[in-house]
DNA sequence: CAGTGGTCTAGACCACACT
DNA sequence: GTGTGGTCTAGACCACTGC
């Protein structure tokens, strides 16, 4: 437990407004509540696979009713910030010692379950500084020739190349990186920012389409030039929609197919 | 509202038991009351687009406090079963008058907003009785052999033929569906199952691949054979998972984009 | 105005995990 | 046993809708 609490730890939060304002129009207060939890959590009060207090304790901390914190939770841990866990407390998620070794990678084998061909072997390809083009700045939120770093890299399941990817992440963020630490680590790449680079990737958006196979992808992937590939474009955020990495992957569909479950 | 109440309405839920039994371990009040709830939908006391009882009757209807309706129709709403109006009421949800005409078609647009484009040009190619293959039986938990309807559709953007999809359903179901009746219905298919058929789906899944244009599907959507293209398909369910559509689509992707969220 | 869902509270009790 | 989250209740009040 911190001794030190931070500046927003003891604050008392306002009453909503009447709603005289009209563009918020009202902000109830298991929001507010909801809002310096997400602070604590950006501001690394409370680190991934931590316990945060309990709800009690954030209660008389924020001069809320139990209740109102419950709420707050909720909303958070439906979007998989926090995971609660009954008898132990409340937990922040973490991309590491999740039962799911992938859990934005939506391919999945024909044959089986997600994870029932075992651990991806992974190939770095390269990893090197570069200058972010107009498009990769446009997705980063970055100016164009910023400095980012670019990894490429080939995952194969039971030894057949299934995924060619390209990477681009913000060097100021991603100091240090480097293909040995990539290749080295056991793990989701997203634990391993987690860890060493303290960015946790919260949501993320894919655009995804059907291309041929070309420019050297063909190889990577010992596929016939021309081989339909499944072209999926991700941006990952942190917290406070804040993009923080760019990924072009292109996908074999033969043996696996992408999953997608809509409601 | 219905002045013959349903066997399940003055139902007093039991009390949730201690715990003694092992493989459900536990059923809070509150999913009993979701229960009833969802038979009420799924035996059709309330219709798509209808208002559900305010909280506070079904609060006495089932002998429980506010608060534990509440909590059940959160989880329903959640779930895009319900959908709560403040000062109105709950609603059914339901495919038609909703503000996005394809709940379910992800295929957005490179330029501009999903809807942007106006109303999709829909062509029935055919509609036709036919017997279930192994794998379309086996998707729609029918036996093979079984009849069902045929169904095979261009949808075109800004006169772009940009799908071309075959559907399957249990002919049992969908009892004098034709070409004309889909041609001639304004507004999502699924909407139309929904008035017509009273068959609401309620989730789907996907498998995405990517696939070269061939077996004719080439001149339907007037692109090169061999040119990549999404391969989507589609299982619905109404409620309590039944399986009630198998859909087979093929996507060109050279103007749109299938966009995903994850999180 | 009355009726609806939405928020907030306070308190009781239960299920679960650790010790 | 103690502490955690999970459920259930009852009541007060607020915000929105429509009469």
């Amino acid at each position: 437990m911190s001794t030190t609490p931070l500046p927003t730890t003891d604050s008392t939060p306002a009453r909503p407004d009447t709603g005289t304002s009209l563009t918020p129009s009202f902000s109830p207060l298991y929001r507010q509540i909801k809002g310096l939890i997400l602070n604590g959590l950006r501001l690394g009060e409370w680190k991934p696979g931590e316990v945060i207090p309990s709800e009690m304790e954030l209660a008389t901390r924020f001069h809320v009713s139990q209740g109102t914190v419950r709420k707050a939770i909720d909303e958070l841990a439906a979007e998989n910030l926090l995971v609660r866990r009954q008898g132990k407390g409340t937990f922040v998620a973490t991309h590491a010692e999740q039962q799911v070794q992938f859990r934005f990678l939506k391919l999945v084998p024909d044959c089986g379950t997600p994870g029932s061909e075992g651990p991806a072997q992974r190939d770095i390809i390269e990893c090197r500084r570069a200058r972010a083009s107009a498009d990769v700045a446009r997705a980063l939120a970055l100016r164009t020739g910023d400095a980012v770093l670019q990894v490429r890299r080939v995952l194969s399941f039971l030894g057949t190349p299934t995924i060619v990817e390209d990477i681009w992440l913000p060097a100021v963020a991603f100091k240090g990186l480097t293909a040995e630490r990539l290749a080295s680590y056991q793990g989701p790449t997203y634990a391993l920012f987690e860890t060493e680079f303290n960015v946790r990737m919260v949501r993320a958006e894919e655009k995804i389409r059907a291309e041929p196979a070309s420019n050297g992808r063909e190889q990577l992937l010992k596929v016939a030039p021309g081989t339909p590939l499944l072209s999926v474009e991700r941006i990952a955020y942190t917290y406070k929609d804040v993009p923080m990495e760019l990924r072009r992957g292109l996908y074999r569909t033969d043996t696996h197919y992408y999953h997608n479950a809509l409601s």
